[in-house]
RNA sequence: UCCCUUGUAGCUCAGUCGGCAGAGCAACGGACUGUUAAUCCGUGUGUCGGUGGUUCGAGCCCACCCGGGGGAGCCA
């Protein structure tokens, strides 16, 4: 069989709006076997998926074909195909469309004595172990197009808002983020670290200096906000904090959107836009995902996440909040008072019980948050906000910044941060400063949000976690 | 990093009081069938995570190590 260059992708050959001109002509399909079933009447049934959607095309292969006997009776779960054949409407139930194939030629065979994923329900536990095989599962392909789409839906969101895309460094050689434990990056030789006087001499290293993996593009994207008024990054971000969670990851993609002259009501309006956008597109073109994972993952996802776009997001001061947790009558391993960090269950406790949906926490105590918050005129509190949405919890954090160089300066001394290390942040409030604000939004917190997934690991193709960098 | 839990067939798990290693699913063989996670009958499957110890005898008891999962902290 000669092989041709136009094939088509089964998303299309399922949808009837697009298929019916096709009905009764000769088209090729490529794809991965999913089931054969075969039948004494002279035909198999095949079941192929090439990706392109979360519905297989059911294919019938006649023993009429040359190959019958030879390939196909032989194909398992997991061979790959290349079919040519003619569209029909199916006699049976469960689907509009078949194929009725004229040709199979089988690209590559898969033994079903060795081939780990049998027609049968998996673990996610133990499909962590083949993540180079997931993604040919029914849930993994889900969580991949909705991911995708996640992502498109980003970069559609903030382009038709005016947002720039920056391309912020993924290595740092400044030390001075402070958001968490960060990695090292170095060309030294580890076996023989140069030395002097007993501390390891940096200045012999590639950058000259200690270099990082970065944490946060977040001060590199206020220098681009200051220039081009509305940025976003969208990139990876490490961490290498020892956490074993369900929603940490050593290495994840986050997306920062930044602007200039915005204060911190226009930032949370930016989030529920920016959140809302999402939901719908997720809703509207992963229908079928979408419907799987309210079936067999996560049952309400999507009148949940219906409802979530039918009302304006709940805000709610952090003060407030403090009050709301002293009158709920709970008991919390971790007691509340005014100026502690709210704690897991406390967020939980506000977000699925007290307000059940999205809400926006703000103005947080300023001893809890960062150096670079805006101030409050209370000179208590902060211009911070996080959205917090059940099941996951923290989705974003963000904050308006502080645009005062007298008052960076003295929050800077009080953390104990040195201004020479600071010395371009810094320029920005000493020519031309504006009020800004911005936020970071965990990408795979959200894929955990709209697909009810349940573990962080189970939403990025390959999850880097503390003694996990298998792939 | 701390607490809890777990590791037995390709996968999911059972294994009582320390006494010959078990089931379901998958796979394979057959029957049946425009089938839909098809159904029915039959067949095979082991470094019991590793090392050491106790014992006549260890999957089971003890010690240490390694891996998985859950919760907490840190955060997105």
């Amino acid at each position: 069989m000669t092989i041709s260059n136009e094939w088509i992708p089964i998303v299309q050959v399922r949808d009837a709006s697009i298929a019916t001109k096709w009905l009764g002509k000769a088209i090729e399909v490529r794809g991965w076997v999913r089931t054969r079933r075969d039948s004494k009447g002279g035909f198999s049934f095949l079941e192929i998926n090439d990706g392109s959607s979360f519905g297989n095309l059911q294919v019938v292969a006649p023993n009429a074909l040359a190959n019958y006997e030879s390939d196909v009776l032989n194909l398992s779960v997991g061979s790959s195909v290349i079919i040519k054949g003619v569209l029909k409407e199916s006699p049976g139930e469960g689907q509009s469309f078949e194929m009725e194939a004229t040709a199979i030629q089988v690209t590559g065979h898969a033994d079903p004595q060795t081939y780990p994923l049998q027609k049968k329900r998996h673990t996610f536990e133990k499909l962590r172990e083949w993540a180079h095989l997931r993604p040919r599962t029914n849930t993994f392909g889900a969580v991949t197009r909705v991911r995708n789409r996640l992502s498109y839906s980003t970069h559609q969101f903030f382009q038709d808002e005016g947002f720039f895309y920056i391309h912020t460094p993924i290595i740092t050689a400044s030390d001075c983020e402070g958001a968490g434990q960060m990695f090292r990056v170095t060309t030294l030789p580890l076996d023989k670290l140069p030395i002097k006087e007993g501390k390891v001499d940096s200045s012999q290293d590639f950058f000259g200096k200690p270099a990082f993996l970065t944490v946060s593009g977040q001060l590199e994207g206020e220098v681009y906000a200051c220039a081009m008024g509305k940025i976003y990054t969208f990139g990876p971000t490490f961490r290498a904090e020892n956490s074993n969670t369900t929603r940490h990851l050593a290495e994840f993609w986050m997306i920062e959107p930044e602007a200039a002259f915005y204060e911190l009501p226009d930032n949370m309006a930016l989030a529920e836009r920016y959140l809302k956008r999402m939901i719908r597109d997720c809703l509207q073109d992963c229908a079928e995902d979408m419907e799987f994972f309210d079936k067999m993952i996560q049952p309400g996802v999507v009148e949940t996440l219906q409802l979530v776009l039918d009302k304006p997001f709940e805000h709610m001061s952090y003060t407030k909040a403090v009050e709301v947790l002293l009158a709920s009558g709970q008991k919390f391993e971790y007691p509340v008072h005014w100026g502690a960090d709210l704690q897991s269950e406390h967020e939980r406790y506000l977000t699925e019980t007290y307000i059940k949906g999205p809400v926006i926490l703000y103005d947080y105590p300023a001893a809890i948050k960062s150096f670079y918050m805006r101030i409050n005129d209370d000179q208590k509190t902060v211009r911070a906000m996080d959205v917090l949405v059940p099941g996951v919890g923290e989705i974003i954090g963000g904050s308006q910044r502080e645009e005062r160089l007298d008052v960076l300066l003295e929050r800077m001394a009080a953390n104990g941060l040195k201004e020479e290390d600071y010395w371009w942040y810094l320029d920005l409030r000493r020519f031309g400063s504006v009020p800004h604000a911005g936020f970071g939004l965990g990408l795979e917190r959200m894929v955990q949000y709209v697909t009810g997934m349940v573990n962080i690991r189970d939403v990025i193709p390959f999850p880097r976690t503390p003694g996990n960098a298998e792939f």
